[in-house]
DNA sequence: GCGAAGCTTCCGGTGAGTGGAAGAGTGGAC
DNA sequence: GTCCACTCTTCCACTCACCGGAAGCTTCGC
């Protein structure tokens, strides 16, 4: 379970990105040691490859001697063309959200079998949130993943619905029952969840379409369920905005 | 002018470092050409190397044949531990802000001698904005980059004033006109600019402070100066704000 | 159809990368 | 103070994976 391992004999540039796929969101800061167990290298090698990844600047090191990912890959990798337009667009629409609802406010995508979070406007409200910016969740346990899901084609229905796991009491773990779910999504045009995701957090959300295909989905993160019409209201109206600016750019 | 070279006899992560190093905030876009180029390598070389890159995840190659950078660095980069707690903490109130004035928020550090973003909230105005997060603008031309270089050690301030490149008819190029703006900011605690950065865009722009000492400053960018009161006072509490969290967190 | 520009593949020589082994720091237990 | 365990750092000779010139391949424009 050490993350990507590197063959023996593999390119020096693949030891490299070994070392830079040791990160992750559950893993920020590494030692030497643990660096090196999560790319399969021997501690020599990982040692003189940090070396130059901090020297480029792709790495950092605390001072606590652990390794963190560098500020240069974070301009890096701000460069990157991820769903660019589709985040400008709907950057106003966010704040209109937010401004409406004060709640937290999230644009997310669905990639293969899982969310990816493009931007968030974090609320003041105390209701934990485990999504950020750049962050993957599971499809089955959040707002905006219920909707994706729902759209999705029907190979990614299966695939996530052969196996559902728990992250809190209130998961649904039952295929069956997550089907109807998805059923009612179609019908309703929005997905809510109860504290399926982290304790204490409600959400709601609904998809952004370009045209008739749904591209992304809109989602905020609640206390509780009781203002769902006029919420789900809310989100529907930001959305649609969004896919007409979506059409027209 | 080509960006890094690398010598030949470089080691191999610094040749892959140097392909990535390529991109900048105005190459966002190469090809295979323009990255050896740009990268001061043979094509053949560059041309695996890209490969590499490609099949993990840092580049990715567009229909057009271009290589940008790819997502799994944008992931990667989101990781980096980037003044996140300021960043975290100042969220709020740049919401606050924009729902104040409705103009585009910025929260921004000083990088040596240039103006690094940490933050923007965009508004719905034409005014043309050119920051956005993680690009770097020079200290003397921006709102930001005053309030930073006027609370700058003297020695960044004399390197800063030695070069003042001009960006608009409007840019402040004398040093000695300079040196008695950066004066009025300590003294009235806020400074502007008139179209110095783009031609349409002025801006307000105030410090964050962490006890005594400046950490940041705020600044929006709006058409014209003449709420400039009402402008400054709404910042300076927003700023307050942010410096007392930072004091207590 | 031709030429030019940009991209891709090939392959032998060679020197840069590899990693075992040994040494140096660090901190905790007694 | 002494020991031990752990993590990090340096060293160096062998070897094999990288290098890049050359040649072939697309894809344009004309």
């Amino acid at each position: 379970m050490a993350g990507n391992t590197s063959a023996p004999g593999a390119s020096v540039t693949s030891r490299a990105l070994a070392l830079l796929g040791a990160f992750d969101e559950r893993h920020r800061r590494l030692t030497l040691t643990q660096l090196a167990e999560r790319a399969g290298l021997p501690l020599p090698t990982a040692h003189r490859l940090v070396g130059e990844l901090v020297a480029w600047g792709a790495l950092s090191r605390t001072d606590e001697g652990c390794y963190v990912v560098g500020r240069r890959l974070w301009d890096l990798g701000l460069l990157a063309p991820v769903q660019t337009g589709l985040r400008e667009l709907a950057s106003p629409y966010l704040h209109d959200l937010y401004g409406a609802t004060l709640a937290t406010v999230h644009l997310a995508v669905r990639d293969g079998t899982e969310v990816l979070y493009l931007d968030r406007l974090a609320g003041h409200t105390s209701v934990p949130v485990v999504s950020s910016v750049g962050s993957r969740l599971p499809l089955h346990a959040t707002g905006v993943g219920k909707v994706l899901l729902a759209h999705a084609p029907a190979e990614v229905q299966r695939s996530v619905l052969a196996e559902l796991p728990r992250l809190t009491a209130y998961t649904i773990t039952q295929p069956g029952l997550l089907r109807r779910q998805l059923a009612r999504v179609l019908r309703e045009d929005h997905a809510t969840t109860s504290e399926e995701m982290s304790l204490g957090a409600c959400s709601i959300a609904v998809p952004i379409r370009r045209g008739p295909e749904v591209v992304a989905a809109l989602g905020i993160v609640v206390p509780s369920l009781k203002d769902r019409a006029r919420l789900a209201g809310a989100l529907q109206v930001a959305a649609r905005g969004i896919g007409r600016s979506l059409g027209t750019g």
